[in-house]
DNA sequence: GCTAATGATTGCGT
DNA sequence: ACGCAATCATTAGC
């Protein structure tokens, strides 16, 4: 009895081949219209795809140095303190990653469990009813569909989350470090013994950031900032810019008889350089900055002149120094 | 907690 | 692209 119904169904299946061949091209038409909607979101998660992997949360954790974090130089500190501001990054990313792969597994068991629970149906069914291996492959292939849709949404929000992480504890604005003394020797010494024109070169720069194990940009912002800060304030800096010239000039006295003076490969136009000033410079410089020391009455110093030529621009020339400017002995063409 | 110092960012001019 | 000036945001000293 069971057999012959089976039979008579088989011949139904058949006589209504087309039918259904027409009905599968249909669900083929389908899905391939719907491949074709999900097109750019599957460029959506390759793109996604992509910033897991480069974030380092799609592979397994590595252990040791630069496990994360990146390779993205993001300035701020020297490597000492960039390790520290991004440790709390890594181990919040370690979290991120630690949960992202539990529920990938998580989706991928579920995925392998119902399509195993669903090929058993199919096949309890195939017992009572015909069922082609095409229908297996499309159930099979529908449920996938879902859990990857699924898998797409999970890792929409891990990215999300990366993000928010990144911006949170790697903008270098809200972890702001203090130099190193060390950095900050070196460039200051650099300042104060090329204060005639604090303006180094990008081979400078570069040198400066390798002594002070920071960035090339930092090294920028640094001068940026003193210039303008000095500038401002020269009075404040007197004590520090005594120091550091005095500081190379002994330096300079030491290392004499090697012939070089402070700035063996920072060639600038100010001190050292094409011009020869290179000896006198230093000590003209430490002079005048000690000349300097003795501020009028009013407690306004009057500029050092052979700084003039960068300060004098923008900065507002004090009261006591009116029109005539007779305390400048800038030797510009004015003399 | 307040304040000065300081590194970074932004907007503008050159 | 670079520098200046103003400003922001954080750190460090008190």
């Amino acid at each position: 009895m069971k057999s012959a119904l089976f039979s008579v169904l088989c011949e139904i299946k058949g006589k209504t081949e087309n039918t259904s061949q027409s009905a599968c091209l249909f669900h083929l038409a389908m899905s391939i219209q719907q491949h074709q909607e999900e097109d750019p979101p599957d460029a959506q998660l390759l793109r996604l795809d992509n910033m897991l992997l480069a974030e380092g949360v799609s592979r397994p954790e590595k252990r040791g140095r630069g496990a994360a974090a990146g390779t993205t130089a993001t300035p701020g500190g020297c490597p000492n303190d960039t390790s520290i501001a991004h440790s709390d990054y890594r181990a919040k990313l370690s979290q991120i990653r630690q949960i992202y792969h539990s529920e990938l597994e998580k989706y991928e068991q579920a995925c392998r469990e119902f399509t195993t629970h669903v090929t058993n149906l199919l096949r309890e069914q195939s017992r009572v009813r015909p069922v082609s291996s095409r229908e297996m492959e499309h159930m099979v292939g529908m449920i996938h569909g879902k859990f990857t849709a699924i898998q797409r949404q999970l890792k929409q929000s891990t990215c999300e989350a990366v993000m928010t992480l990144r911006s949170r504890l790697l903008d270098a604005r809200r972890k702001r470090r203090n130099f190193s003394k060390q950095a900050t020797e070196v460039l200051n010494e650099y300042f104060y013994s090329h204060l005639s024109n604090p303006y180094p070169s990008e081979e400078t720069k570069e040198e400066l950031a390798r002594k002070g194990g920071i960035t090339v940009s930092q090294v920028s912002n640094w001068f940026g900032n003193k210039r303008i800060r000095y500038k401002k304030n020269t009075g404040k800096f007197q004590e520090e810019a005594t120091m550091y010239t005095e500081k190379t000039s002994t330096a300079t006295k030491v290392r004499g008889s090697g012939g070089q003076s402070s700035c063996q490969s920072t060639p600038s136009p100010g001190s050292c350089g094409p011009f020869p000033l290179t000896s006198g410079g230093d000590m003209v410089l430490t002079l005048r900055t000690l000349a300097f020391l003795q501020p009028p009455p009013g407690g306004v110093c009057l500029q050092p002149p052979t700084h003039s030529s960068w300060q004098r621009a923008t900065a507002p020339q004090p009261p006591s120094s009116p029109a005539g400017d007779s305390g400048s002995f800038n030797s510009d063409v004015s003399n």
